[in-house]
DNA sequence: GCAAAGTTTGTTAGCGCTCACAAATAGACG
DNA sequence: CGTCTATTTGTGAGCGCTAACAAACTTTGC
């Protein structure tokens, strides 16, 4: 069976005549259709596979209005977070039929709303806000999208659809934790609070304080960079009064231990240390860091369910939360006597 | 002017009785050509920015047999340097137009070849793969690509363009300057050979070795984990011959750096450690490393200078090699006089 | 001032697919 | 065995754009 056989013709209504049938009746096996006869339907699949044929893409979005692209906007540009969560949602993304699109907007080379109104004119089914900041989803707010849109966050939203690892959850298993150890004066040092995750850690971490009675204590702003903790940690003058540190991220807590050891403050020793996202190289530090593990493989997943629920115009789920666990290490013990 | 004053008309078609001219002479605007009137041009544009209009990407794609999008093929799946590639190709891609679909081939999920029969059913116009397994690209090589095909590696390849950070430059320089600290004995710790770049590595390592006069000395086996680094030195039992470790990436040394100190052995002060990529946090591991910055971001847009040229059908240049630096920083030192 | 050449705009016909509908065929039943 | 209905297949139009050609309008040269 030669494919010049039938000239003129091109995709499916070279398979049409090959298997002697109606361009449609190829159309409707490419589908899925039911109603179709299973001879029928073999003849057509059996050209498909010897002529090994894919039907286009464009013809196919143009002819729908859809273009099974799912468009996904990233603020930071290659953190282990954020592109854990991408890679997982391509891969859930892929097995429900769709391609994935991404726009980064870092070191505002891009604006958030441009990085939306690139992906719009893609022609994209949908969109995938990554981690945004606050601000960022204040501008999108405005601007009347025509696609489903769904946030990485961890608490849901008026606006967009939402999925999220627990937040609140985690930062209390670090909170409780410390306290259990025994430490009353704890420190949080935050992430930028233009960060919707750096801000319910905030807030989370301050309202467990209270809770459990523990003096309370302003935080201190940084942002996601092992940098900053080192900056913060290597200015320190003296022995500090506080006795643990949560920070609000590995990379943070990574720079802190930096520093505090060059000021000679030894972790778990003199002042304990925990991060937030459990990085794999995180149980290689010295010491190893306590953390909390977030599961982005599984948000990824769930965050697509999410998104084909709206796609599919079910009865959508508007937001998904995914548990946090933690995990204990070095660097964290009991406060020394002395400083109590 | 309301859209509802040309009823049944839709794009290109709408703007143009909107312009008074005809839908070819907006399609002319749309795509740059010369040859138009200014006057008639500005009539066009204004409509369609009042419009807010975008012209479909869909149809220009079934029109022109181009989707304008690029296939990214990643095996990796959150690690730093292949991160930063591909945020440096979309972004260059962006600039010219392009868009960017990745496929992600881990775990098994999904093999290399399944991930570019994937792209290209998706019709993309070029194809690039992310510092991929020697044995993806023999697979690669039987499969008769009708696209340009770009490979992120260091050396040149008969059947694909190439791009890559010189990475025989790189090892050179760590080599230097571990023998010129006085280090005579250098254990290599190789990544996995089945990728490129660690077989460069290992090939560049030894043949500098003999080129210096250095004592000859087998590599270890290891994969890019901190884990893997972390569990061959921690097995050591007694105080090792050689003085200094050049770990094929940073993951790998910090692995190490963690074990040795498990040991009891002191970096730099018994052993030093070197490794290879300059994370954004190495800096900040105890001791900072000395190891060898990549420039992924210049890597990401040469890779595209020569997609782009490829695709334009230009004379194309075929390979491009981005220069390595080398970064000194604390984990080594001149090896102690009792071990010379 | 008019033909030849260049410049600008318009017309028609698809690109490869799906939708809505029409036609043909098969199955069910009195 | 013919009619009625359910199932399976086919037909024509059109999604929104561009390529190729044709037509109109300018310019130029003698």
């Amino acid at each position: 069976m030669d494919v010049s056989d039938q000239p003129g013709k091109t995709g499916i209504r070279l398979v049409a005549s090959l298997a002697g049938v109606s361009h449609m009746t190829v159309s409707r096996v490419l589908n899925g259709h039911t109603n179709i006869r299973p001879a029928t339907r073999q003849r057509v699949l059996d050209v498909i596979s010897e002529l090994n044929f894919t039907p286009s893409t464009a013809a196919r979005a143009l002819a729908t209005h859809r273009s099974r692209q799912i468009g996904v906007v990233v603020e930071s540009a290659v953190e282990y977070g954020p592109m854990s969560t991408i890679r997982a949602i391509e891969e859930a993304a892929r097995d429900m039929g769709y391609t994935l699109t991404t726009a980064t907007s870092h070191h505002g080379k891009l604006t958030p709303t441009q990085s939306v109104e690139h992906l719009l004119a893609q022609g994209v089914d949908a969109l995938c806000m990554i981690a945004p900041r606050t601000s960022s989803l204040v501008a999108l707010r405005q601007m009347s999208i025509a696609v489903p849109v769904l946030v990485i966050k961890s608490m849901a939203d008026r606006t967009f659809l939402t999925a999220g690892v627990d937040q609140v959850l985690g930062t209390n298993l670090l909170v409780d934790h410390l306290a259990e150890l025994g430490h009353r004066h704890i420190l949080h040092i935050a992430g930028p609070l233009d960060w919707s995750d750096a801000q319910v850690r905030v807030r989370a971490f301050h309202a467990r304080i209270r809770k459990l009675g523990l003096p309370k204590r302003p935080h201190v702003l940084g942002d996601w960079t092992a940098d900053t903790g080192y900056a913060f940690a290597s200015a320190l003058t003296e022995m500090p009064e506080y006795t643990a540190i949560f920070a609000a991220n590995d990379d943070l807590a990574l720079g802190v231990m930096h520093g505090l050891h060059d000021r000679g403050i030894a972790v778990p020793g003199d002042v304990s240390v925990v991060g937030f996202d459990d990085l794999p190289t995180s149980r290689h530090l010295w010491p190893p860091l306590t953390t909390v593990e977030q599961d982005f493989t599984a948000l990824g997943v769930k965050a697509l369910e999410v998104l084909r629920s709206a796609l599919e115009s079910e009865v959508a789920t508007r937001h998904v939360k995914i548990p946090s666990r933690l995990v204990v290490r070095e660097s964290t013990a009991p406060p020394r006597p002395a400083s109590l």
